[in-house]
DNA sequence: CCAGATTCTTTTCCTTCGTCAACATATTCG
DNA sequence: CGAATATGTTGACGAAGGAAAAGAATCTGG
C-alpha cells in the first residue's frame, strides 16, 4: 500500500490536495507551479488507485469556461495508529489517512521497564485494530509511537527519556517485531506539529510554532514546511527558557530559576495557589474554581503564569518569526484565565512586525496527542524522505576558530 | 556572467566545491548523492567555463585504485561589492568569488534622504571599481547593500529603516539605477549569516546562528541551508529577549525591561559603568581599561553583560537547537572580559543536549560588515532562487479557529 | 440555437537530466 | 607482471515535466 511511483510530482499533487482540501486540478497546477499537463498526468496514478476522488464542480457560479471538476483525497483509503507513551498510561488511536480519529483507546501503564511497554502498546494495537468501531475503518498502513523525551524518528530509538528513564531504546524495532506493523517513532511535541502541518492550523504556512502548556511547556517549530528537531535532538524547549519576570523566585526542576515552566505550568501554578491561599491540598480544579469565582490572590497566580507565557510566545515570534503561533496542550483549557496576560504581554514584548504573527488558540484533549502519532506514521506515505540531492549531506565539522567552554 | 545553464546537478557540484574547498569528482559524487557520472558531466561546463579548475592529487597517501584529481573553485572567476550601510557611514568592499576582500573603502554619510545615500553608495562604488588594488581583481558580479532593519530581498525595499527613517524605499532598483550593476539588498545581520553560511563557519552545517554584539544584539538563523527571514521580515530578534535575570530594573529602547540589549549592547554597557563609577563622562574604551585594570564594580557590569549573553545564547540553543552558534561583532573585541560568565551561564541554562551546541567566537571588524553584502551578492549566482515546485506556493489563510488579540 | 469566448483538462511531442553500465585510467599489492 | 582497486568518462536509456495544441464544457450575445 504505497502511493504510486514517486515521481515528484505525483506526491507534490496529492500533498497540495491532502493539506489544501478539494481542488481543481487547474489550482493545483497554480499552487504547486506545475503544467497543466502535469498535474493531469501525476493525478491519473492516483485517480486509478483509489487515493484520491473526483468529486463535484467547485461552488461559486463562474462565469465562463469549462466547468471545474474538483479532486480530493480519499481519507477512508490508508488508516493510521498512533500512541502517545506517558509515565503511567498509554493513549492510543485509530485514524483515517487525515489523520482524524476513527476509535480511540487508553490503557494503564503499571511498569516502566522496555518489555512490559512494549507488550502494552502491542496489546493496545491490538485492541484498536480489532475494535468494533474500526470494523469498516481503513487498513492499517503504519504506527507511530511518540514519546517525551529525545527521540531520534531517523534511526527509531529514544536516546533519553527522563520519566521513563530510558536510555539508547531501539523502541522503533521493538515496537514492529511485537505488533508486526511498521512502526515509527518521534518525539511527542514534534509530532503534535507533525499533525498540524499536514492536517491542521499550519497546513501550507511557511513557518509556524506549535505551544503546548501542560504538565511542561514546550514547543514545536516548522519552518519551510520542515519541522526542525534540532542538531542534538533539543529543540522548542520553550519551558526552559529564562524569562525572568515576577515569580522568577521559584526553583525549575532544571535547576535555574526564571523558567517559563517554573511559573505556567500545572504543577506550578497549583504549588502558587497553594502558597497563596495556605491550603497546601488545593488541586488544579481547586485553583481554577477560585480563580473564576474572582479571589484575587489566585487570579493573580494565573495572571503570572499568562505573563511568563507571553513572554515565552514572543521570544518564539522573535526569534523565529512564524507566521502563526498555535497555543495548545491540557493547559488551554483554562485558557480564559490568563489569555488577557497572555495577550498583553506578547504585544509588549514582540518586537515590530512580529507582532503580526497570528496567534491561535486550540484545545488539545490528552487523546489528540496520539494523533500526532498517527500523523507521523501518515507522513512517511505523504512524504516520504526524498534522497534527493542536497548540499553537503554528510556533515563534516569544520575547523573550529575559538571555542568557547 | 553566468554559471553555465542551470541544471540542478551543476549548481549542487560547484556549490559543493565551493562549500567544502578542493574536492575529488568521487567525493562530491558522494556527499551530494550524484552518481559519478554526473558529476563528470556536470564537472566539464564549469571547467570550461573557468569556474572551477583541476588541482593535483589530494594529500595523503592512497592505497590503490587510479589517483583522483581535485576540483576547486576559481575564486578571480567573479567578483562582488559589498556596501554596508549605518546612520552616518558607508562601508564598501570588493570581493572575489568566495566574497574575500579586495579592497575596502569607507565613506562618510551627511545626509539620511534617500538621494543623498543612494548617491554615496554610487560613489563608494564607483571607488572601489576603480582602486588600484583592485586593478587585478576579478571582474564585478553584483553587488549586495546591507542596512539594518526590516529588509525584503526579494523584492528589493526597505520597509522600515529605524535609524535612517526609511519607509517601503525601493532601494535596490535606485541603487542599480545609479551604478549600473545589478544589485540585492539585504538585512545586516542575515547578510553576515548568508556569508557564513556560504564561505565561513557554518559552511555546510545543517542549521547553525549568528550573534551580533555591539550597539544592537541580533542573531541571523540558518535552518536546513536557508537563512531564516520570518513570515513578517522579523526574526532572529535575540535582543529584546526578556532575559530579565539581574540589570533588569533597565529599560529597554523598545520600552520593556529585561532585554538583553538593555544589558550587553555597547551603549548599555557604558551606561552601567558611568552609573558604577559614577563618572558620566566614562568612553567604552575606559570602561574595558577599567575592567582589565582589576575594577570590580566594572567587571560586575561586563560579567552582568555576560550573563544575559549566555542566557541569550541559551534561549536560541535551546529553541532551535543549532549545530553550531557563532558569536560575533564588534562586542567580541572585548569577549575575554565576560567569556567566562557566558560560558557559565549558558552551560547552565541550556536544555540537555542543547549543551553539545558548538560555541565560536569570531572577531568582526567592522568593514567585515560590508562582506555580508558581497555574499548575498554572490549567494544569487551561486544559489539562484530555482522556481522549483514546492507545496502552496501561495499561502492562503487558512480559517482562524479562535483569536488571541 | 449558434458562433465565439473562456476556462479547464487531456494529449502529443520534445527536451532535459541523471542513472546505468561498460569502459578507460592509473595506481598499489602480491 | 598481473590482480585488485578506485577514479573518471562516455553513451544509451528512461523518467519526468514543459510547451503547445487539441478537446471539452460552459456562458454570452446575437
Amino acid at each position: 500500500m504505497e502511493l504510486p511511483r514517486q515521481a515528484p510530482a505525483v506526491t507534490l499533487v496529492f500533498q497540495t490536495v491532502l493539506t489544501h482540501g478539494p481542488l481543481t486540478r487547474a489550482e493545483v497546477g497554480r499552487r504547486t507551479g506545475l503544467s497543466p499537463g502535469a498535474v493531469t498526468k501525476a493525478a491519473t496514478p492516483l485517480l486509478d488507485d483509489d487515493w484520491i476522488v473526483e468529486l463535484g464542480r467547485p461552488a461559486g457560479g463562474r462565469l465562463a469556461g469549462r466547468p471545474a471538476t474538483l479532486v480530493a483525497v480519499r481519507a477512508e483509503r490508508a488508516g493510521f495508529l498512533g500512541v502517545k507513551v506517558t509515565a503511567d498510561e498509554l493513549f492510543g488511536v485509530r485514524t483515517d489517512l487525515t489523520a482524524r480519529p476513527i476509535a480511540t483507546r487508553r490503557a494503564a501503564l503499571d511498569s516502566r521497564d522496555v518489555g512490559s511497554v512494549v507488550l502494552a502498546i502491542s496489546r493496545l494495537v491490538q485492541k484498536l485494530v480489532t475494535a468494533p468501531s474500526a470494523r469498516k475503518a481503513p487498513e492499517v498502513h503504519s504506527l507511530g509511537v511518540t514519546i517525551s523525551g529525545d527521540v531520534d524518528g531517523h534511526t527509531g530509538t529514544v536516546h533519553h527519556s527522563p520519566f521513563l528513564n530510558w536510555h539508547g531504546v531501539p523502541l522503533a524495532q521493538l515496537v514492529e517485531k511485537a505488533t508486526g506493523i511498521p512502526t515509527v517513532i518521534e518525539n511527542d511535541v514534534r509530532a503534535l506539529t507533525v499533525a498540524e502541518q499536514w492536517f491542521g492550523a499550519g497546513a501550507g504556512l511557511s513557518s509556524f510554532a506549535v505551544i503546548t502548556v501542560g504538565t511542561g511547556i514546550g514547543a514545536g517549530l516548522s519552518i519551510g514546511g520542515r519541522v526542525v528537531s534540532g542538531a542534538h535532538g533539543v529543540a522548542g524547549e520553550v519551558g526552559h527558557l529564562p524569562v525572568g519576570g515576577d515569580g522568577a523566585e521559584r526553583m525549575c526542576t532544571c535547576g535555574n530559576r526564571g523558567c517559563v515552566e517554573a511559573v505556567a505550568s500545572t504543577q506550578a501554578i497549583v504549588e502558587q495557589t497553594r502558597q497563596a491561599t495556605g491550603d497546601p491540598t488545593l488541586t488544579m480544579a481547586d485553583a481554577v474554581r477560585l480563580a473564576r469565582s474572582g479571589d484575587a490572590a489566585v487570579r493573580e497566580v494565573f495572571s503570572r503564569a499568562g505573563h511568563a507565557l507571553g513572554l515565552a510566545i514572543a521570544s518564539v515570534a522573535n526569534l523565529i518569526g512564524p507566521e502563526r503561533i498555535i497555543i495548545s496542550g491540557e493547559g488551554v483549557a483554562t485558557y480564559d484565565l490568563f489569555a488577557d496576560q497572555v495577550r498583553t504581554t506578547f504585544a509588549a514584548q514582540a518586537f515590530g512586525a512580529a507582532k503580526d504573527c497570528d496567534l491561535i488558540v486550540r484545545p488539545l484533549p490528552f487523546e489528540e496527542w496520539a494523533r500526532g502519532g498517527a500523523a507521523v506514521a501518515a507522513q512517511q506515505l505523504v512524504a516520504p524522505e526524498t534522497a534527493r540531492p542536497q548540499l553537503s549531506r554528510r556533515v563534516d565539522r569544520a575547523e573550529h576558530p575559538e571555542r568557547v567552554g
